[in-house]
DNA sequence: CTATGATTTGAACAGGTGTTCAGTTAACAC
DNA sequence: GTGTTAACTGAACACCTGTTCAAATCATAG
């Protein structure tokens, strides 16, 4: 009855469909990407990648959706401990987390003007919900182990901060992701004015 | 012998050619937007375009050189005073700068790997030489009037979350332009350690 | 008015787009 | 071997792409 389980393709052409719509889309963006760049590049005919994902939009928000819900998971528990605690937690996970998937950092980021509207909605939502964990650390600390005027305004201040290095930091670069992440805890704990 | 002085298009078409390529672009991306579709939204069709510019590219090129360029002009007379006047004085200029230009701010951040390759160099000098003010103003608090262990790196931290205002900022909020403002002065004071 | 030349049209060019699908290939079960 | 079925090809669909250019249009100068 059944047919080809070793040796069948479809569970590694799959994933391959995925990498390859995850690079080309963050190296040269969505709409500059065509479906049959996607092929040649995982090896097969365009026609061949519809066996896998119904619509280009579905291939960029699913790589989307999954990685703001793999990174909502990786952050469930962060928060603990004092607020100067967490936020050191917090800003070391970011980093890290963050520069291990450029890629998918930097597609999620620049891409969502291509999401179709209730895609963007859905997106926004995990997006908002994982800036809402850093929000309720500054907030557990504000009026006592803070300086924050405005938890909202303080929350973007820091996740653009964080979320930059991104951009700039190179591998081959004269610091480390451990020495990056050192000074952003130091830069992000005077931000909040923690105390020493 | 001249024809044409009064009533000439080409005063008019030009400007809005670059407008509407700006507002197309930045919304939908480079590579999503059709000369086509900016010449429907001049009231144009498509050939006519190519009296003012001389291929698609250099649209995006000019609009992002000339911000560029617009942009060191108008800050060159920044950096005086203390250490902690000019970091105030800089803070309050990249916000209320950016914020009127929001569109161009967008695109040229979002649409720097859709530039070949020279245009690319060019517009990253720009940049650099933009950034450049702002890691001169630490390095003359360094060891000071600031507590900056690295000044590339609070360059690149500081860039990023000023920059990161013109992503969530809506004229309808909550907080003016210039309250905004006067809370970034505050949180950047304390992220170099100012003297209070 | 006519002549001039800037400005714009509209069609054409060679090629690319996402998506569909009948038909071929290939790996397994029996 | 044969039968079954997942996986893939290759061609086709209708349409869009940036760019060019002869021809038409239009506003002015004289």
């Amino acid at each position: 009855m059944m047919a080809r389980k070793t040796g069948s393709h479809s569970d590694i052409t799959g994933p391959r469909i995925q990498s390859a719509a995850l690079e080309l889309f963050a190296r040269h963006g969505y709409a500059a990407v065509s479906m049959r760049q996607i092929a040649a590049e995982v090896g097969v005919q365009a026609g061949a990648l519809y066996n896998y994902v119904p619509h280009k939009q579905a291939l960029l928000f699913e790589l989307m959706r999954g990685h703001m819900e793999a990174l909502l998971t990786a952050s469930e528990n962060l928060g603990g401990g004092t607020p100067g605690q967490a936020l050191d937690e917090f800003v070391r996970f970011h980093i890290a987390y963050h520069l291990e998937r450029v890629d998918l950092v930097f597609l999620s980021y620049m891409e969502l003007r291509a999401l179709e509207p209730e895609n963007f909605t859905q997106i926004e939502a995990l997006r908002r919900s994982y800036e809402d964990k850093l929000e309720a650390i500054l907030r557990a600390g504000q009026g006592g182990a803070f300086v924050v005027e405005d938890t909202k305004l303080t929350t973007m201040a820091l996740i653009a901060m964080l979320t930059g290095v991104t951009n700039w930091f190179r591998a081959e670069g004269r610091l480390s992701p451990d020495a990056v992440a050192e000074n952003y805890v130091a830069m992000a704990r005077r931000l909040v004015g923690a105390r020493a």
